[in-house]
DNA sequence: GCGGGTGCGGCAACGGATTGCCACGGATTG
DNA sequence: CAATCCGTGGCAATCCGTTGCCGCACCCGC
């Protein structure tokens, strides 16, 4: 079935059968009718290989993400999915499982038939992204790449509501959860941490870094035993739920004797129990921006390569916050060891010395 | 950059580079060796479209899931990825979150760019599914469908063995936590339960169907209360975690009061408190060899359409199971109401009834 | 020395849609 | 009434590899 066969057909040349789908309006109405009929008659679809040959334009557009497995990245994919079918695209999704070196073949392989690629979560360098930023029209989500389009969380201010959120329940001591060193998002969210702790004359102690799930949350909450703090935040949801749950081990209540509040805003972190407090990143939205913003640079668009466009991010407040105990800081469990290499690793922080 | 462009550099004639690349061996080591320097002095790189436009084969093959956000689904994709890379092939993901209209759009959008299809819990009916399978290659993941080839977890051989280590605990008074009816999983898992419980003269009681997630198995954690029962199984982990969870809320001990398992074995399954006892499906071995089953159909080879593939499982005892205790079977909590709906929901079935 | 075989490169015809340019007819305008 | 203009459809070139077929040259063996 080609337009040939359908010009046949309908009795017009095959340009007319051409222009009656990709051009409206150029073709009489009646004339168009007329082909449109012929073409469903015929079960005619136009091939996309076809099209892309003639027009350098695939109507594809890729997604990377680092872990496909991540319920934040499932969202945003989410987001892009809809922005991209409500734009009559394609979306061709990889998943590079954390490692620089699959991110760089999964891009190698989705490049040539994509017309632009969201990059969320990327674990390549700045250098490198704007090298490809060149070649493509590209979007970072997630994470601010200078010169390149992006599209971030407002970080700094979800952070900021979420300290002063423990500030007014009395809190003073404040412990951070650190996740990957190499994270932009981590850069932000201990950088406001910090600020807004100086500002309202908190002590803040920083732990990890740690990798970003589960078990690494359980792990910090290890490191937790020694300090005086009354609580804490987590780089992410997952780290929050593995301090949670490392804290329940040792003994410790959430958030009787120790607030929690996390990053994300994940599905798990209302079925957990006590409910996480966390902060809500519009990932769906993130995704359908970044995405709108490509589809506009494959059409011709400039590219807004200033400034990152910011999200607006809310505070979710759950059960894991709770107004400071007068009793005491330090929860009550007995063993506070702390293992060597941990100690090692937390960088102890007073807000005052900047 | 074209092979035109290579052509002229390396001083042969189009075709030849194009065989240099396409065919090797067809062409003489030396020239080759001329041609492919001559390529990468020139940055020149195949276009998959005018190949596609060419060979007909687009070199992509479309991965359908019900949801990314499953961590079932993410694994089984990786297995996809995993395969496809190995023989040289981009994988075009698409979710269809859970909904079959969303599903056919998806499938609709991306069926003319790829060489065939692998369909992961797909919510078609299987008449659709046949059709499908009639216009391209296509691998049914999870499900069996007649005449369309087909990959399996062995749902019975799991069942009967999570039955058969729960009765070597002196369980007698089963529970099953069921999933979507619609679901062809579902329906193998309950017919393998009731056959061994039947066998093994157990008692079974049928509870839901539940939406398989964790509020899912919080709500039929409700619904237990009322019964003498001392193991739980349910249709998924997601659904268990929320049994467990939702025990715990009613103040029942898991193990030592009840006994859970799951089925998957999803990373939380681990994570969760006590862990979970569950029934580990291959997921990712399932994803390459649906993916693998898929490419040989492409390459020409007639598609096992008999039985569905079955990959072997195995029980993954965890501490969510335990020796039945003499003292009671029922629950010690107090409130037992059951809702109307849940009660007119659940199905009692006597083992011995068929 | 000659016929046959084989290895290897070139020519040219595709594949299916898009699009610049032209032509034709009817309507508008001076 | 003639000069334009606009709307619309057709012709043909183009996008970039792939591949069937041909021919050349070289090697082998009889």
């Amino acid at each position: 079935m080609t337009i040939y066969d359908v010009a046949r057909a309908a009795g017009v040349a095959a340009s007319t059968v051409s222009r009656t789908f990709s051009r409206p309006g150029r073709v009489h109405a009646d004339t168009a009718e007329r082909v449109r009929q012929a073409a469903d008659s015929l079960g005619y679809r136009t091939t996309p290989q076809a099209r892309a040959h003639a027009t350098t334009r695939t109507g594809m557009i890729a997604v990377l993400v680092s872990d496909i497995g991540n319920p934040v990245y499932a969202e945003m994919v989410r987001g892009v999915q809809a922005a991209a079918s409500a734009a009559g695209c394609t979306v061709l999704l990889a998943d590079s499982q954390e490692s620089d070196r699959q991110e760089r073949a999964a891009l190698e392989r989705a490049l040539p038939s994509v017309d632009g690629v969201v990059l969320a979560g990327s674990r390549m360098s700045d250098s490198a992204i704007r090298v490809i930023a060149k070649q493509k029209p590209l979007v970072v989500l997630g994470r601010a790449v200078g010169d390149v389009p992006s599209v971030v969380p407002d970080n700094g201010r979800g952070m900021r509501e979420a300290v002063e959120h423990l500030a007014g329940l009395g809190h003073s001591s404040l412990g951070y959860v650190a996740g990957p060193a190499a994270s932009w998002a981590e850069g932000t969210r201990w950088r406001s941490l910090l600020d807004t702790a100086t500002e309202l004359q908190l002590r803040v102690r920083r732990l990890g870094p740690s990798t970003p799930d589960v078990a690494g949350g359980m792990r910090a909450a290890e490191e937790l035993g020694g300090h005086s703090i009354s609580a804490v935040l987590a780089y992410n949801d997952q780290l929050a739920i593995g301090v949670l749950r490392g804290l329940r081990g040792r003994g410790v209540r959430v958030p009787e004797d120790v607030s929690v509040v996390g990053f994300d805003n994940i599905g798990a972190a209302e079925l957990v129990t006590p409910g996480l407090t966390t902060v809500a990143a519009p990932l769906h939205a993130g995704g359908a921006a970044a995405t709108r913003a490509l589809l506009a640079m494959i059409d011709g668009a400039p590219g807004a390569t200033g400034s990152p466009v910011v999200l607006p991010v809310r505070l979710v407040v759950r059960e894991s916050t709770a107004q400071r105990s007068r009793k005491s800081t330090s929860p009550a469990s007995g063993t506070t060891k702390v293992s060597p290499s941990a100690a090692q690793a937390s960088t102890s922080t007073s807000a005052g010395s900047r």
